[in-house]
RNA sequence: GGUCCCGUCGUCUAGUGGUUAGGACAUCAGGUUUUCAUCCUGACAACAGGGGUUCGAUUCCCCUCGGGAUCACCA
């Protein structure tokens, strides 16, 4: 097979969201999984909606996913410039070819007069089409007014990697404007020569240009350009399931959930498997199985909605696959854009310098609490391990650590409105608190492990002839003052004996 | 309204001309004589409807209904 090229080719008009993401991934993992390369491609040729800023935002995000391109603005390539706003040039030597080709010709109407059209096309209840009115001898075209595509009306039928074969009638092509009187192209004449020219094979993008197709077929005929492979995606759904996720709907940017803990893994595990699997059972796949694994034919047609709960599930696992260190690593930084740049694969100086000059803020800077992020290394990673099965996001990490840096304020609320520990008298919790402490207080030092605790732990059970539920649940309160915590034992040989005992005493002080 | 696309549990989905229609998330119920969380087990739950074709349709065809996209000097 020939090399294989892909592009994503966002316009920078703002926040980039997961519909988006998904698009440059499978175009990203079609690039990977065969040896070719991925583009990036900014469609900057609207001034009027450019986002400032925007532009850095989508690579940044790309880079967070650590979806990694061989050309783009930013680093260059064998195509450069990769933004539309510097290729005018480009696209005017193909308008010139199909205005001397007779297929393309000034735009003699005002807007009004156009809307006047529009208007006695709706009057009849007729679709409005531009080539009913184009003028028998257009001026020739002096760069001041638009430039219209002379358009050759007729039936398509074609074949896309994703809808498989679609077709749709002569009606639905006009004579759409290949350059606005701006001297910008538009989107649907320049994205088809950045195309061919960049040379790229799979054409992967949303639904939503699925209705242009025909006009880009009859242009791609009139350019002498020939069809690269369409591959259309079905939108994501807002959680309604009732419109494509847009940026007006308050989609989320990709980056948060980076800033509120998820990992890069789960994200990227979650994205790809909204519309796509590999036929098995499997749910989770590492970044390197999906390439391995991903094609456009096993995409699915219908649109799929954003599921959070399911998210956060995947994200669980990939917090407890990871290993301690690596885990760790990401605890450290909630600076995205940096631990982004240490795994893509090329070096980026205009990035390097962004991560250089971001600000920092400390209580932002990682995901540690506010004394655990006091603590030593070691200190951190012994109770990271403990804690790594339980968390669902890195962001619960202070919930589910504090307590181990520093004694906790009692809250008895929490007990109180427990379901079973509620029900108890004030009385009775203080005397099994008042047993567990002197019981736990004749355990020296030297025998002070998970073992010995876990067996007096069980004796005092027993003892106190009372149901697990009820002594632990009091004890675990006492200790951490916290909605979840790790093993009982565990967490008391952590917080070491004299902590224990300490926190056991002030809890009988209710 | 024209054109086009889509339609399997609440959600993400697998699947076939003959299946007990499978998995996962969520929910609920048990269990791991150490709690909560994790984990394990189980339960609940779907082929939009109507016509065909066929010995037999969730699967193929048509219609209806429902959802979505698009009809810009936006992409």
């Amino acid at each position: 097979m020939s090399n294989i090229r892909t592009r994503f080719a966002p316009s920078p008009t703002g926040l980039i969201h997961v519909g988006g993401i998904r698009t440059a991934l499978y175009a990203w993992l079609v690039a990977r999984g065969q040896g070719g390369q991925f583009v990036l491609r900014l469609e900057d040729t609207d001034q009027k909606r450019e986002v400032a800023g925007a532009d850095q935002h989508i690579i940044d995000s790309l880079r967070a996913l650590g979806l990694d391109y061989d050309e783009g603005p930013d680093i260059g390539g064998s195509f450069a410039p990769y933004r539309q706003s510097e290729r005018l040039d480009h696209y005017r030597a193909w308008a010139e070819k199909l205005i001397a080709a007779g297929r393309a010709y000034a735009d003699p109407y005002s807007p009004e007069e156009i809307e006047q059209f529009r208007d006695a096309a709706k009057r009849d209840k007729k679709p409005f089409l531009y080539r009913n009115h184009r003028p028998e001898d257009p001026p020739v075209w002096d760069g001041q007014t638009a430039l219209r595509f002379k358009s050759d009306a007729k039936d398509y039928h074609w074949h896309d990697a994703v809808m498989g074969d679609l077709s749709a009638g002569a009606e639905a092509i006009d004579d759409f404007i290949l350059i606005k009187s701006d001297g910008f192209p538009t989107y649907n004449f320049a994205h088809i020569v950045d195309d061919a020219e960049m040379q790229i094979t799979h054409v992967i993008r949303g639904q939503e240009f699925i209705a242009s197709m025909p006009n880009y077929l009859n242009l791609y005929e009139a350019l002498g350009i020939e069809r690269p492979i369409f591959a259309t995606l079905p939108h994501i759904l807002n959680e309604q399931g009732n419109k494509k996720l847009s940026k007006r709907d308050g989609a989320r940017d990709i980056l948060d959930y980076f800033r509120a803990g998820f990992l890069r893994e789960a994200l990227v595990n979650f994205i790809a498997s909204m519309g796509w699997n590999d036929g098995t059972e499997q749910e989770i796949f590492s970044v390197d199985e999906l390439i391995a694994k991903f094609s456009l034919d096993r995409v699915g047609r219908s649109g799929a909605r954003f599921d959070e709960k399911r998210l956060l599930w995947m994200n669980g696992q990939w917090i407890k696959r990871l290993d301690l260190d690596d885990l760790y690593a990401r605890t450290l930084s909630k600076n995205v854009i940096a631990s982004a740049a240490k795994q893509s694969r090329k070096s980026n100086d205009e990035l390097d310098r962004h991560v250089a000059n971001a600000p920092r803020d400390d209580k932002m800077s990682n995901f540690w609490g506010e004394n655990g992020r006091k603590a030593s290394e070691a200190e951190q990673k012994k109770v990271l391990a403990i804690v790594q099965d339980r968390l669902k996001t890195l962001a619960d990490l202070p919930a589910l650590s504090e307590y181990f840096f520093a004694r906790p304020t009692p809250d008895w609320s929490m007990i109180d409105e427990h379901k079973q520990l509620g029900k108890l008298g004030r009385d009775e919790q203080i005397d099994l608190l008042g047993i567990a402490s002197s019981v736990l207080a004749k355990i020296d030092e030297a025998d002070w492990n998970e073992e010995n605790l876990q067996s007096e732990l069980n004796n005092l059970l027993s003892a106190t002839n009372s149901k697990p539920p009820i002594l632990f649940g009091l004890i675990r309160f006492a200790l951490t003052w916290a909605p979840f915590s790790p093993g009982l034992s565990e967490t008391m040989v952590l917080l070491g004996r004299e902590e224990t005992l300490a926190r056991l005493l002030l809890s009988l002080e209710r």
